[in-house]
DNA sequence: GATGAATGAGTTTTCATTCAT
DNA sequence: GATGAATGAAAACTCATTCAT
């Protein structure tokens, strides 16, 4: 009964695509389950049992498709940067100019900050409980993303736009750990500003701190005119 | 050879005494342990017994000076903050130009993150993990020590040094979550930088984007003329 | 094989109806093994380990069904008061005289301590461990209990068959206060006497301080003439 | 220096003595405050520490005076039993008619559980906490104490005073555990009656079910008129 | 003789993981 | 493939007992 389909696939492929398909489905229900749960308690206080509550599934289920606890963890993590790796390149994508590109980019990344605050600060809080490896996987994944940014900074060097001696990839970083900064003190900074006005505020500090004082008003022009 | 001393004490407070010193001894032995492990392991992959090996002492005596594990963790908490809390004012003390005692600051600042960077990157881990109670006490003072950097910030503002339309805390904030960067990224900044390099290239960043133009080559003199 | 059944049951409730007798076998299960315990050893000496050792389980197992320690104590409890609610209106049904049925309560009564003297002598050591909600359970089924006895008592008063001024509620008090004295003084009364005497011997106490003098005779005729 | 005195002691028995006196007063100091915590919670729950500070001594001389945490349950046994065998004797003696004795022994009896209650149920409750040896000891004593009843009974007895065939000791035991009951079942008797009328009431209860009835009216008369 | 800090075995309870159904 | 009952190692914490002072 099993085995049928086949009609002309040159390798039948059938059971393992839907083995595929499912597991997928599958990671992705525990994953998503898990983000919910990660965001108010941390990952030592979500048992295995919650979890599978929360997914509306069984135990047994989650260890058919992860090998471990930490397992969750680790795609958790990757799930949160897989979305930078996604919308970030989306909203940079066909901008000619380096430095307007960069506002967009980082603008994209506050963006994501604020949409899944809990996630990001999750990442400061749970990095450590992963193994070696997961965190290895993740540090990767958070150059690449890094290096969205680092790369218009570098062009906009090379068309001699910034001030001399400044250190491309300190200021790439400074920006993350600037976007990264409205998750983690979210609960100061909230109730100042706007996401909006906060990333184009931190935006301002490093243009003047990057950007040659001859074209620098032409980006300022950009970002909005509200205080700070 | 006992009951001796009384020389001209008014109100021998021998064993009390004894006690207070016996306790805060022990307060930091655990303390110090603690800390030791939690640089390796999150805090719930710290035992008791763990620590109280690591201590040198049992459990049983643990128990005899902290009332529930997460009085530790409150401790260490502290006793990191309380570090920040005499070394600043330390570093800054006697400097007249607001600036200037900024810089100091700091540079201080990003000194005693990397003297315990393990410490700093601890505080985001487990931030979560105190009591509600707890975390009152240590965002309380880790607003104080961030006001000691937003004075000089402010005063200089008074004196018509910055830019129009800086905001003060936001830069404070900024000069504190890029010191603690030093810790967050250590992994990755260490291999490239040294701290006072490290330090006075992420002042540069701030002061550009904050200080006049007019003033500002006074400041920049005072960082080293270094790469970035 | 599966999905049988179904013949005709309106609402089919097989998983339900599986968990709650699974949960009613384990819960006899664990209380047989603690009542085993509880009779050589206190409350206190009976740890959860030893009790799942001797109930074949693990200690997970008990926790599955237990919520703390102290519920099994509570279920003990109502175990074996549960017995006399089952058993003394099964011994007193069908009799008229209220004498004659209350002599038959207390034979039962002296008859179920003796089954389970260490479970009766059990109750009078661990009521305190109970918590003020348990206790009051158990008392509250105590009191139903000693109301079968007292209700013979109150309808002989009726008939007009007590000697005048008899205190019912104390009497029927006595009556169970001597009869778990059977299991108090055990390793006295045992060696001395047969239950059933020493059940026959109380009551012709207890009725020579309450039955008129004249139908007196004609009850005591029931009880066995054996010595006392 | 030590070592004086002997000034006529043929042996000199100084440090014996004073050791011996000082034993009698820490033991008696312990054994009152464990009375007093052992009333209002369970052996278990009473700490050493606890006692120590209750008996405003240090737990290391607790243990210099008892051998272990068990010792001070049977020495609080020991305690109350002799006060039964110290104030029985003294309520009944110079009373020549047996029966009018047994009287004043019950009542007495009933007055130190009274007095008491909390340690009466103690004993109940603490019982099989005692060592073989332990229990023993108490066992014993309680026979004694029993036994100051049942001799009055077993004299009444002999003259001709009691029903044929009535069982003296378990006669005597009904009345220790009826004085006990006044403990046990507190909660509900010392809202219904006052102890006097209670113990007269269960005398009346015990007398009518062992003295002839030609003598009885002389001995309820003794008893109060009151109701029951 | 008195003290009380130190000890560590033992307690209750949780929870990641397994495996028979 | 899915389930969830069962497992038992490991955790936080307590407290009777010892012993240096």
């Amino acid at each position: 009964m099993a085995k049928q389909a086949d009609l002309n696939d040159p390798q039948d492929d059938g059971p393992a695509a839907i083995k595929a398909v499912r597991t997928s489905w599958r990671r992705r229900q525990i994953v998503a389950a898990a983000t919910r749960l990660l965001e108010t308690r941390g990952f030592h206080e979500m048992s295995v049992n919650d979890l599978a509550t929360e997914a509306g599934i069984s135990v047994g289920t989650i260890y058919q498709y992860m090998s471990a606890k930490e397992d969750i963890l680790l795609l958790v993590f990757l799930d949160i940067l897989e979305e930078y790796r996604r919308r970030l390149p989306e909203a940079m994508e066909g901008i000619e100019d380096p430095i307007e590109r960069l506002i967009a980019g980082f603008r994209a990344y506050c963006r994501i900050v604020d949409d899944r605050h809990s996630a990001a600060a999750l990442a400061y809080r749970e990095s450590k409980t992963l193994s070696e490896d997961g965190l290895e996987q993740v540090m990767a994944l958070e150059v690449e993303t890094t290096e969205l940014l680092a790369a218009c900074i570098r062009e906009a060097d090379g068309q001699g736009v910034l001030i001399d001696g400044v250190d491309v990839t300190l200021l790439a970083y400074d920006l993350v750990v600037l976007a990264h900064m409205w998750a983690l003190k979210h609960w100061y900074l909230a109730e100042r500003f706007d996401v909006e006005v906060y990333a184009d505020a931190q935006l301002r500090v490093i243009l003047r701190a990057a950007v040659r004082g001859r074209v620098l008003p032409r980006y300022e022009k950009l970002l909005g005119a509200s205080r700070v």
